[in-house]
DNA sequence: AACATTACTGACCAAACGGTCAAGTTTTTT
DNA sequence: AAAAAACTTGACCGTTTGGTCAGTAATGTT
């Protein structure tokens, strides 16, 4: 008993303040970008003096890296939903339905990512070559049976990838352009509800499938 | 003669040097956010010695917001591609070519602009307030009657915009990872023709047209 | 109770930054 | 040709930054 509450104290007594700094991180990150961002305001967020965040995390880039790397493999595993054993319009919806609720839930995360491809990717490049190239690679190969087989229309795979990304990613990223469009008000339920399923409809209809 | 020739002279040498820095500056601004551009690394850019970028421009802050407002009014000329007279088919896709012209032929811009929006938009926020809601409202307006008028599918106006803005300054905001997802190489003028395509036959089908 | 490990932090520092300025050069006007 | 205006730039400065470190406190182990 007292051996389990110790180590599991000591256990989370590291993991513990290494989220608060994670958390923290992130939402600075995406507010500020990288160079933006100080470690100064990072500990401020996380309420932590500045030396204590560096005892957990050695560097800026450090928890830099983890953060991108957290929100990437969060997608992955959205990238799951993608199941194209379903067919074609229960895998794209779902996939689109994950998607938006990721945009919803992960705002942050998206804005990180978001920034670091636009300066080039300096820190997840292999991230890119790898895991991310595999898995477009494979759902394309998916995408291009289902149009050899008639299930939908002939549309370069890729390219609806990319759209998907790109609209759902959308909503987290220029959600601040998105609420001044909406009178300065962020997306209510309902609002969501809608995003969701005007975005599945066009995408849905546009390459020949029903929602 | 003379007098012709020296008050040109007079003219290109600012306004060829701000154009120098300007220009130096979307990429420095794009490829580093605003906190990690650094007025050194512009004025090397620009092959000019930073006292003398000083000289044109009095703060950094003063180069972005010029480099923001000109994209932006770069866009806002593009937006009258979105001709409503033309009827939706053609309207639409004007305006998605346009659109997708400028994101190969300004990445830069496009970079900055989506930074700024993740980042609150501190700089543009009125910009945002006036003349890009009064646009997009306006067109939600020409589209909703064209819906009312059985012309094309009951979408929702505004996130039919959001998906022609996503999708296609995704083609500039996200070139890195596509580029990647593409061996390393940068698309072709046949791969942008083909996304081009791709990105006008998936939304006018989707919202019930033809291209 | 003694020891060892882990956690914490105020004070500090070298480097880099945005911006200034005085002293110079070139161009334009008279 | 001389005076005025515009342009150029090396050297400089106060501030902020990421990161260090020595000393202390708390916790876990024997």
């Amino acid at each position: 008993m007292k051996d389990n509450t110790v180590s599991f104290q000591k256990f989370t007594k590291r993991s513990q303040n290494q989220k608060k700094i994670l958390d923290a991180a992130e939402k600075v990150f995406a507010e500020a970008g990288f160079a933006g961002a100080t470690t100064q305001l990072i500990a401020d967020v996380a309420n932590l003096p500045k030396a204590n965040v560096h005892y957990y995390f050695k560097t800026k880039q450090d928890i830099y890296r983890q953060v991108v790397y957290n929100i990437f493999d969060i997608w992955m595993e959205a990238a799951s939903a993608f199941d194209t054993e379903l067919g074609p319009s229960e895998a794209l919806s779902r996939y689109i339905d994950k998607k938006m609720d990721l945009a919803r839930s992960h705002p942050y995360g998206s804005k990180v990512w978001a920034s670091e491809i636009i300066q080039g990717a300096p820190i997840i490049q292999d991230y890119l070559e790898g895991q991310l190239k595999e898995w477009s690679k494979d759902r394309s190969k998916h995408i291009q049976r289902w149009i050899d087989d008639g299930e939908m229309d002939a549309i370069d795979p890729e390219h609806l990838l990319y759209m998907i990304w790109s609209t759902t990613q959308h909503y987290a990223d220029f959600a601040h352009q998105i609420e001044t469009l909406n009178s300065g008000e962020p997306f209510s339920d309902a609002q969501w509800q809608t995003a969701k399923l005007s975005v599945k409809t066009i995408i849905l209809k546009g390459v020949g499938l029903c929602v």
